[in-house]
RNA sequence: GCGGGCAUAGCUCAGUGGUAGAGCAUCAGCUUCCCAAGCUGAGGGCCGUGGGUUCGAACCCCAUUGCCCGCUCCA
């Protein structure tokens, strides 16, 4: 199956069988949001729980917070969002391109920047020994214009950037006359500011109010809260800090299903180092988390780490683990090493002093961070893309089957009594009165077996307990497994330690 | 944001100017029963939305919204 019409059919099983729906569909949807349904819900949750398990529960030394979506706006200057997420962008309406206006007017001052080079050299040629580079700079008449304009170049577009002016930026392009280096013309738009943060207002009255931002990363929820949880918990360097929580980016273009959402969920983890151990400590967690990964069953073909060559502002090593999605290797989730920058740019805006004092070395200093981040959603569709099959069976029929992890699986067991009639429902609803308390269980007596069997393949049910007239004489029953479909007989006290064994997760 | 494609029942789709259809699904009753489609009956659509052309529009035109693909962007 071509992997176009493959994410096709994935998206149209994933509505149909309650996992997701776009958002706002009887008002005709609203862009790159999405619901999770009834099915949908548990199978999140289930993945949620798992990782938290894995991160949280199951290390001594890292403990988990829930912070929450609105913090001080200051916040953001400090890490960075409020400036590095400000983007003008503009397009070419010839090529179609479309570039960051800030860019093309950098690239155009590069290009001064090598005629002035140009000069140097060809001066320094002509005056051999003698030349002194200085002088020549700040003499040269030709030197001097190109510098004279790359200064004012360079105000103008600071000034325009500072005051969020698009139209001077716009004007700048064209006073330059700046063209596309794929049509070659100047045919531009108008400059237009994405704003990777969405605001809000915080206070009943808009006079008075404050502009607030639902978060763009729950990251900064834990740095801010590093000190508290550091000492009312009483840890001791390397620790960590996890959440787990909704995040909201206005991204340029959403796509691709729920890969990339306005509103999405992450769940991250902060470790906190001594300063110059933060590259040992990065190279542990990009193996923890691999194998986290590799733990639920899913081959290992299906990752791949991607190391970062360029580094953003904060990070001085970084890593991907893709995973291959139906439109190919994607990002899953992103292991960081982030320095001090965070914790050292909010202590220096908030005026509080953000030290931790390490007993072993006597001294205090700012830890450094090395970070897990992980996108719920994504890792949800990775579990979905992964589980969907079609298959043909030997006699020729064809079924729809959700291998999902059975440990994550929306529905542990369905609990199917052969025929609805002769007392096996009765009999089954007492498997399902002891069951429920410990496994998400479903009964259904309706439509044959067969059916029944297929609609809980549809949705990933990894075990269906059939009652048959035998269970009535002998309390036995069968118990189908759906990846092999094979049924095997055992005694009904037996089910419930069955079940939890088969779901349980492996040692990671 | 640009270009292209798509939008008809819960799902998959047929229907190209003259009274909205099929299969599956759903619901009720009967029947059978260990791997999807037995019988009978029923419900469900102002054909994405808003305009226009026409005696008449699911169908032609314009706009708009959403989805898909490509470009672009992506700590």
């Amino acid at each position: 199956m071509k992997q176009e019409e493959y994410f096709k059919k994935l998206t149209a099983h994933a509505k149909e069988y309650g996992f997701v729906f776009q958002s706002s569909e009887i008002y005709d949807g609203l862009s790159a949001v999405y619901d999770y349904g009834q099915n949908g819900v548990e199978l999140k949750n289930n993945i949620r729980n798992y990782w938290w398990k894995a991160m949280v529960q199951l290390q001594e030394n890292i403990v988990g917070i829930d912070a929450a979506i609105f913090m001080h706006p200051t916040i953001w200057k400090a890490s960075g969002h409020v400036d590095a997420f400000n983007d003008p962008l503009i397009d070419n309406k010839d090529s179609k391109k479309r570039y960051r206006a800030d860019v093309l007017v950098e690239d155009y001052l590069a290009k001064i920047e090598d005629k002035i080079n140009k000069e140097v050299e060809r001066a320094r040629k002509r005056f051999g020994e003698s030349f002194d580079e200085q002088q020549f700079v700040t003499t040269n008449a030709r030197v001097l214009e190109y510098t004279a304009q790359s200064k004012e170049i360079r105000n103008r577009l600071y000034a325009g950037m500072d005051a969020n002016d698009m139209v001077s930026i716009k004007e700048l392009i064209e006073d330059l006359g700046i063209v596309c280096p794929v049509s070659g013309t100047r045919n531009w738009t108008d400059v237009r500011q994405f704003n990777l943060m969405f605001s809000t207002k915080m206070g009943s009255v808009s006079e008075g109010a404050s502009e607030l931002y639902l978060r763009p990363e729950t990251a900064q929820g834990i740095f801010v809260n590093y000190l508290n949880v550091q000492k009312t918990a009483r840890m001791k360097i390397p620790f960590g800090i996890a959440q787990t929580g909704k995040a909201f980016r206005n991204e340029i273009v959403a796509r691709q299903f729920i890969f990339r959402m306005r509103e999405f969920e992450q769940m991250e983890m902060q470790f906190f180092v001594r300063p110059g151990e933060e590259l040992k400590w990065f190279a542990y967690w990009k193996e923890e988390r691999m194998k986290w990964h590799l733990s639920m069953g899913i081959p290992p073909e299906k990752f791949r780490f991607h190391d970062h060559e360029k580094l953003s502002h904060y990070a001085n090593a970084a890593t991907d683990i893709e995973f291959e999605f139906p439109f190919g290797f994607k990002e899953l989730e992103g292991i960081h090493s982030r320095t001090d920058f965070d914790l050292e740019a909010h202590q220096k805006f908030s005026g509080k002093k953000l030290h931790y004092f390490d007993a072993e070395l006597n001294q205090s200093y700012i830890p450094y961070v090395v970070e897990t981040s992980i996108g719920l959603d994504r890792m949800f569709l990775a579990v979905l893309s992964y589980a969907y099959r079609e298959e043909k069976l030997a006699d020729g029929s064809e079924r729809v089957v959700l291998m999902i992890p059975p440990m994550l699986a929306p529905v542990k067991a369905a609990i199917l009594p052969l025929v609805a009639k002769d007392g096996l429902p009765e009999k089954a609803r007492e498997i399902m009165d002891t069951l429920k308390y410990d496994f998400n269980c479903q009964y259904e007596e309706k439509d044959s077996i067969g059916r029944r069997y297929r609609r809980q393949d549809a949705i990933g049910t990894p075990y269906c307990i059939t009652v048959d007239h035998q269970s009535l004489e002998d309390n036995t029953v069968t118990i189908r497994d759906r990846d092999s479909m094979n049924q095997e007989r055992i005694t009904i006290d037996k089910l419930t330690m069955a079940i939890a064994q088969k779901i349980r997760p492996q040692r990671i």
